[in-house]
Formats: structure tokens, sequence, C-alpha cells
DNA sequence: GATTATACGTGAAAAGATTCACAAAAACTA
DNA sequence: TAGTTTTTGTGAATCTTTTCACGTATAATC
């Protein structure tokens, strides 16, 4: 199978769109109206649709309740995926606390920490020693995992992941993970992303200057 | 000039990289070695430097000095970049509190939200009524931004920002926001990367399952 | 100094993603 | 019911990014 990554991060932006539209009542929409809410052009999001075998119906568009059905079996939301997070420092807390994942079936079930002064094992979710990380794994049969230690840790944390079982991880720390190629990485470097938004401004900023003069 | 939106991100990744490099007393390097470094290939790394006309050495690879130095002046970080946040909640103070911005010249100079309680006038950097947003960022012409608010109100603190000046943002809240086409805007959609890696886990088990079939 | 081995630099090819262009289905109109 | 309009669905074309393939410069060796 193909994995065409762009379009189903794009399928997932449409659900979460479509929830909303539900939610204040709307029944029916085009491929234009997602298009404008993602911004997006309707031919892309036709074309996303297309390549996953979602379909509407010409001349009358989408039935929300029957896209959102089909996206729900596509991308598979009507279980939950536990998630634990190892690093408790200012990433892992924040998604810990972030309330949008579970009505999107993502649990936050623990994290893991090397800090004693940060444990909490009493917490909702619990904070737990590194040492527990790959038994926790192993016994829960958690499949994703966060990585949220600075990055001289990060590579050592992804072992005891992979032995305990864990097979997608999001990566905060700031480095080329090794991994088998069944283990699915996302790295998500935060700094990079800043770091390009201001070289972007002074570039198209030189851009503008030159095309004065 | 064209953007090559992919290949500036590796570049501030290889500069990254040889500042590590270089920190462990490393002076000459082969595309090879940043290649192994980056979980990329050497070819990529040639062609990022040749799209840019960064140059080594042929047979002899590259003086890390130098090659450093093309990054900086390419990368512009000689001068400082300083930025704003709007929305002092999880996401805005694990920014804050992140050490690794200063060293590569992004400054968090303050923070701004619309909740009394999370005001901090004095602490460096400051938490600010949002009232102060625009006054702050056109007295202080600062160009990038960062949206860290629930996404009901993120138009409407981008359309401040726009009007206060700012020319970046990188953005969390997961919506399309609207703008005139000379803003740059990353979207960073951390619901949206967990859940890929979920769903990414979940369709490699199916085609495993499939295939041993 | 001539020869050889190695790693760069870069056009050309391939792969991947987006946009175009249009046939066809469905709904509306009269 | 026939004609018209609107919007879908999708091959083909285009654009972007990555990979290939190889000529070339240069350090090392003899
Ligand atoms: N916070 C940000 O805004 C930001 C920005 C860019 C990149 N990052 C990257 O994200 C990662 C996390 O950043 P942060 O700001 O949350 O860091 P942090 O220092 O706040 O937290 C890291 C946590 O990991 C724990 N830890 C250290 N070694 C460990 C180990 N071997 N096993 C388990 N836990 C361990 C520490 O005790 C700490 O609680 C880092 O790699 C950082 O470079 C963060
Ligand atoms: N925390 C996460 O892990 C996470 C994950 C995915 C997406 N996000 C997104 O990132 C954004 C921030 O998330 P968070 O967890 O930090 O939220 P949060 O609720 O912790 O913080 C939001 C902050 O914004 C402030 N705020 C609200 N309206 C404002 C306004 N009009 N002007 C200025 N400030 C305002 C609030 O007072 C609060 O301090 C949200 O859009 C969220 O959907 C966060």
């Amino acid at each position: 199978m193909k994995l065409a990554k762009l379009s189903v991060m794009r399928l997932f932006q449409y659900k979460e769109f479509l929830i909303r539209a539900k939610s204040i009542g709307i029944k029916n929409l085009f491929s234009d109206d997602l298009a404008e809410a993602m911004g997006t052009t309707s031919t892309q999001v036709r074309k996303d649709f297309s390549l996953f075998g979602l379909s509407g119906n010409k001349r009358a568009g989408y039935k929300l309740d029957d896209l959102l059905a089909q996206l729900n079996e596509l991308l598979g939301k009507n279980e939950k995926q536990r998630v634990v997070i190892v690093g408790a420092g200012n990433i892992g807390r924040a998604l810990m606390k972030y309330e949008g994942f579970y009505k999107d079936g993502l649990e936050i079930v623990a994290l893991f920490d090397s800090d004693p002064n940060v444990y909490n094992e009493t917490a909702t979710p619990p904070v737990l020693p590194l040492e527990h990380l790959y038994e926790f794994v192993n016994r829960n049969k958690i499949e994703v995992g966060v990585i949220a230690v600075p990055y001289h840790a990060a590579q050592q944390v992804l072992d005891i992941m992979i032995l305990a079982g864990i097979k997608g991880v999001m990566n905060f720390a700031p480095i080329a993970l090794r991994a088998p190629k069944d283990l699915y990485i996302n790295d998500v470097n935060l700094k990079l992303e800043l770091e390009s938004v201001a070289y972007f401004v002074n570039a198209l900023k030189r851009d503008r200057t030159k095309n004065d003069v």
C-alpha cells in the first residue's frame, strides 16, 4: 500500500473540520467548503478522497454523516490508541495536559522520566521511573510512544521502546534516531520550525528590497 | 529566489550537527558523515549544498569551519531574531522555558495572554495582557510570532499581529488561518502529528498481517 | 611528476504531490 | 421528459523533491 503521508494528514484535518461542522448543525457540504475551511483547493480535497476511495454525490456534494463515517472507517478511530510519553519536562507535560487528544482516540496512559523529583505514581496519567518503561509498555501492549527527552538521551530511550514493542514514535529530540525500518518515526523539531519562520521572513524581506530597487 | 523549503530546513539541521561536531573537535568531514548523522543520503546533502551554492573540496570533503561560515552567512544567524508568543498556556510556556532557542539566535521577548491570572509583567520574558500586543510588537519592530491560543481565538490574534507588523508566524492552533500572502505561516499541528503516528502503526500492522496470509 | 583513488558537483531521470481539464452523474427547471 | 446546471471523480499534465549516474577536481601514493 502506498503511504501518501500528506493525504493521510489532510484526511485527519478534514475529519476534524467535519466534526466541528456537524456540531453546528451542518448536514451537507461540497468539496469547496472543505477546501475553503482547510486553506486548500477543492481539487485537492477530491483527489485525496479519490486516493482513498471516499465518495460523495455528484451535484449534491457530501452528506456530512456519510463522509464522517467513511473517514472514521478509514482512519480507524473507533478504537482508542494508548500512548506513553518519555520525558516529563516542558514538552512532555504540555502534551499530558492537553485536553484535545482524548476525544480523538488518543489516550496518554503514562509518562516516564529519569528524574525522581518528577515522579508521581498516583496522578492520572502517572509519572513513573524510566526503569518501568519496558515492563509497562510490554505488559500493556502499547504501540505508540513520544520521545520528549534531551537529545543525548533519545536514542537510549528509543532502544528500550523498540525492545518493549513500540511501533511508532513521535520524536521531539533534535537528532536522527536509528531504528529498524518497520518502526514509524515522526520527527517534530520545534526549534527548526521556528527558525525556518525567521529565515523566510528575512528571505522574503531581502527579496522585496531587491525588487524595489 | 526559489524557496526550497525542505532544503532550507535541512540546512538548519546540518548547521546544528556541525556545531556539535565542532564542539567535539572535528575539523573536516564528508557529505557521507553529514548524511549518516542526519539520516539522509550523501547525494541529498550535496544537492542541498549545490542548490544554495555551498561548496567543499573534491576528494577532501568539507572544512568544518568553512562550511559553518557559509551556512551562517546563508541562514543569516549572526543577528538575533526576536519572537513574541501569544498564549501562555501549555505550549506557550513550554516554548518560553526552552533553553535551546537563545544560542541559535531566537529570543522570546514576551508572551501575551487574555487571562489576568497568568500575567507576570516582571518576569523575563514577561507575560503581558493581550491588549499590549499591538503596541509592543509595533514599537519593538518584532517580525516573528507564535500562536499558542485555542483555535477559536487564533484568527483574531493573527489579525492583531498582522496589523502590528508581524511577518511570520508559527501556528499551533488547529485551524487554517486567513492572511495576506506576504505573511509566512508555519502550521504545527501536534495532534495531527501524533494521530498520524497512530495511523501508520495500524496501517503497517494491517499490511503485515495481509502479507503473512 | 604521473597515476590512482575518492568524494564532490550537477545535469538527467525517477518518484511524489498538486493542479488542470473534462466526462459523467445527479439535481433542478420548465 | 428533455434540457440545463452544478459538482463530483479521475486520468493527464505540471510542478516539486529525491535519487541516479557520471564527469571532474584534488589529495594521496608511487
Ligand atoms: N520545550 C521546547 O520548546 C522545545 C523546543 C525545541 C526542541 N525541544 C526538544 O524537545 C525535547 C524535550 O524538551 P523539553 O523542553 O521538554 O526538555 P526538559 O528538559 O524540560 O525535559 C526533559 C525531561 O526528560 C527527562 N530525562 C532526561 N533524561 C532522561 C532519560 N534518559 N530518560 C527519561 N527521562 C529523561 C528530564 O528529567 C526532564 O524531565 C528536547 O530534546 C528538546 O531539545 C523542546
Ligand atoms: N498542548 C498540546 O499538547 C497541544 C496539542 C495539540 C494542539 N495544541 C494546540 O495548541 C494551542 C495551545 O494549546 P495549549 O495546550 O497551550 O492551550 P492552553 O489552553 O493551555 O493555553 C491557551 C492559552 O491561551 C490563552 N488565551 C485564550 N484566548 C486568548 C486570546 N484571545 N488572546 C490571548 N490569549 C488567549 C489562555 O488564557 C491560555 O493561557 C491550542 O490551539 C491547541 O489546540 C496543543
